[in-house]
DNA sequence: TGCTCTGTTGCAAATTTTCGCAATAAGCAA
DNA sequence: TTGCTTATTGCGAAAATTTGCAACAGAGCA
């Protein structure tokens, strides 16, 4: 468990949600199940332990925690959504096209790219999360061989 | 119509695909409708013309003409997928949340940030289409208001 | 603790996207 | 032009995702 339940808790109940357990279930299940999560995974996950939680519920959480930056929402190759957890920290993904590895940047990376965005075109670029697609090392390798 | 469909039609036979009537009519389609084009919209398009032409076929087309790099795939903001022609040059997207305004940005913007992926993480980044995500100038204006 | 208000859930139906398979029709070669 | 090979389509069914609505249940308050 990387989340703090009660910090997340007092979060949405300050906004005037709810915490139901629920929440709380799809919450822990995304944090267990790691980097790109898919609703399909969440939901066998969290059918296990509440068979009558529905698959919408799993949709609507999902879209709900990624609204209060709880979650993130990940872009994956074929263009399927996944997500995981926020974090503090924003930070952005080199996703492999070839063997669907994860690759984290820092959110470094970006802040020139942003600044210059902000000064030369008067916009601001949201970079909670920014996935990249291309190929690894280890798959560029293997193609040239 | 902005694209070469005699070029484009030598490209596929000779990868040993085939020119349909059905992939030129949902080419021609995204062609028309511009920069972030639905499969609905697409499909909405082209049955107009061709009645009998299926959904199953437009989702199909568009997936092969976005591995043939003739297409684009865009992320939309709130996790749709969208097409648009690829086109010669790469170029990238600055999408405004509130009022989904679409800016293009030229590939230059990417070309340092892609250089240093390539350096420091030994990741080739497919720059062919990237879209960033914030507000615009008016946007911000009117909500710092 | 019990009451109330309203945010949430589960269900079922609607919508969107994918898939399997038989029928069709491009593209090539004679 | 004719025929062959096999990539591609259309259909219908399946799977994935969203939506409407009545019933339920958190959270604050008396």
């Amino acid at each position: 468990m990387t989340h703090n339940t009660t910090e997340i808790s007092r979060q949405l109940r300050k906004s005037g949600y709810r915490v139901t357990p629920q929440r709380q279930l799809i919450l822990d299940a995304v944090c267990q199940l790691g980097d790109h999560v898919t609703p399909e995974a969440v939901y066998d996950q969290v059918h296990r332990i509440a068979p009558t939680l529905s698959r919408a519920t799993v949709y609507r959480v999902l879209h709900f925690l990624t609204e209060q930056n709880i979650l993130a929402m990940v872009h994956m190759a074929d263009g399927r959504l996944a997500y995981e957890m926020a974090g503090p920290e924003p930070h952005h993904h080199l996703v492999c096209r070839s063997c669907d590895s994860l690759l984290e940047l820092p959110h470094s990376v970006l802040r020139s790219f942003r600044r210059a965005m902000d000064s030369q075109y008067d916009f601001e670029v949201d970079v909670s999360h920014v996935s990249f697609f291309g190929h690894c090392a280890d798959c560029r390798d293997s193609a040239g061989a």
